[in-house]
DNA sequence: TATTTACCCAGTAAATCACTTGGTAATTAG
DNA sequence: CTAATTACCAAGTGATTTACTGGGTAAATA
């Protein structure tokens, strides 16, 4: 698994347009404004997206980009393997040289917790955190009028 | 929360160091070998690792590294954030230009997420995942001579 | 004293990141 | 039909990171 600023980017986007993309398609650019990303360094990222059909693309104005799914059938290691390409980090295979011995034993048990993490991604949807976005605006909305504590998060 | 192979390199050479140094210390010639990771970029590792005294290094014949702590109090991302520097990813902060509108919004569920992420594996320890080796090898010992199986691990 | 280790620093080819520039193709509005 | 708007595509780029080589010095042991 490989988390890196790229994905971050991708899983940032995506959520952009699961909430932005309600009633009708929402453009690279406006993506671009709202996230700070440029709008080039999106198309490559939607190009990655568009591979694995995570988002579907309709040409012309008006124009803009799709779910290519459910947010819901859109884990976020769905997005990160998209456009961060999964690299297989031990060389060995799992059987090559240092299979047996004691040698390989961490890689084995890096792989079990690197795929612990892969498990914990693709076990959160795009759905799941725009469920979460609106929950947070309700609680806001009930206790509303309490500003104070803007600062509180620092810790 | 960057999780690149850097950091990897990382928690594969303390998890060496915590199954190898249980009987004196283990040297970075050592963890080279067993885990095909150049000498001088384990120095540079573990330089940082030991700024965050998560090891002990003694010199000398004989030396080598300990850990610093017992392996239960090491998280994997204390080690991940001792060489991978935490980089802040939403460059708002929460409250710059995008905060208050809907534009920060999806800023904000990263950064949920991120913290979720760091928090899954700071629940993980060094110790935990020797205990972890240690049960799949009684595993293996109860369930011997049943070698056949090595193929099955490809989906 | 010689060896072994950690420790330190400068440099480097290759890859990656995030971006710019300059297009082409499809679709819609006027 | 024309012009505008969007996705789509490709080449290139400075800055950073990656993983490594090579050159040391400092401390501890035999």
């Amino acid at each position: 698994m490989r988390l890196s600023t790229k994905g971050r980017y991708a899983v940032t986007a995506m959520l952009d347009l699961a909430l932005n993309g309600k009633n009708g398609p929402v453009t690279l650019a406006e993506i671009s404004e709202n996230q700070g990303i440029s709008l080039s360094y999106l198309e490559q990222l939607f190009a990655a997206l568009r591979n694995k059909e995570l988002v579907r693309g309709v040409r012309g104005p008006g124009g803009g980009y799709y779910l290519g799914k459910s947010a819901d059938d859109i884990s976020i290691a769905n997005i990160i393997c998209a456009v961060d390409e999964w690299v297989e980090f031990t060389r060995c295979g799992g059987r090559q040289n240092c299979s047996g011995g004691a040698r390989c034993l961490t890689h084995t048990l890096w792989d079990d917790l690197s795929s612990e993490i892969f498990n914990f991604l693709a076990n959160i949807s795009l759905g799941d955190l725009v469920r979460r976005n609106l929950n947070k605006k309700e609680d806001e909305e009930s206790s509303l009028s309490v500003v104070a504590n803007a600062d509180s998060q620092a810790a």
